[in-house]
DNA sequence: CATGTTTGTGGGTAAAAGTGGGTAATCGGT
DNA sequence: ACCGATTACCCACTTTTACCCACAAACATG
């Protein structure tokens, strides 16, 4: 299992490139064998998984049936985007170019941890998520952490 | 097992060959031996299952009855369409005429890994396709991409 | 604080991938 | 057997990718 937290900013270079940051490599788990899948993610961000966790988001989609039109459309609109990446020797891995376009990502990115996968922002656009939201941090943690307190 | 994702955009030249994307070739099981069945899809696209996953689908279409019409109806339509294909010395395949008519397709496609089989679109028609669905990626990956979901 | 090591970044180059086309076998029908 | 059409199998070229090497900044260690 892996597990992902914290934010570093890093750069892209011309090739498309990314450096994985160190603390998040030490967590990743040796089962993913430095294999990534890299996809679209929520609100113009991209999502990596280590392979251990895509593994088992491709459990879920394997579930669902080839032979409702609906499922089917859900699979080919999840693995659309999907792609395989692995680390280079400077454990940097590439991202697509057409993942870069939809997350309109060039210079500079805002890396997250976030539990079983990595997300990476266009700083500038994260800044604009978080600016966006219409409560406070404290206010909409209340609603969502106080269940599981209990 | 032979799993497949992503999308990718590749030209069909005059002979009606399409080359198997790299990233594809790799998820190939050796099993398969370079063999691939080309069949009808639905929605108008092409399945190419490499021969080890048509293997699993030919078993359940054994378990169909001839008696029953609309199982009659399912086992003709899939197996009239189907033509089996091997790789050339360029990874290339070879579609036949009467699938390339079925699906309309001209002189680009579009290729997307959908777990066990490869689809083929004609790319207008996959956007047709998409833009007639009214569900938007983000409700459909809410369902999957979360831990909960596994 | 000095020094060896890891990390982040950039770039060069050989190999692989994608694309197009030529020609020799193969097949079907006269 | 012959001929035209189709198919299989090469060869060639361009672009992209994978795999190196290099180096400065950051970090760790005694």
């Amino acid at each position: 299992m892996s597990t992902f937290k914290g934010s570093f900013s890093y750069s892209v270079d011309s090739k498309g490139r990314i450096n994985l940051p160190a603390k998040m490599r030490k967590n990743v788990s040796s089962e993913a064998n430095d294999l990534f899948v890299i996809t679209r993610g929520f609100e113009s961000c991209l999502f990596i998984y280590p392979n251990d966790e895509w593994a088992k988001l491709e459990q879920s989609i394997r579930k669902l049936s080839s032979a409702d039109p609906k499922h089917r459309f859900v699979m080919r609109t999840l693995l659309q985007w999907a792609t395989e990446a692995q680390l280079d020797g400077q454990s940097r891995i590439i991202l697509p170019k057409e993942l870069l376009q939809f997350a309109k990502i060039e210079n500079e990115v805002l890396i997250l941890g976030v539990l079983e996968h990595i997300e990476v922002w266009n700083p500038k656009l994260y800044d604009e998520y978080i600016a966006s939201q219409n409560d406070t941090y404290e206010n909409v943690a209340a609603a969502v952490l106080r269940p599981a307190a209990g």
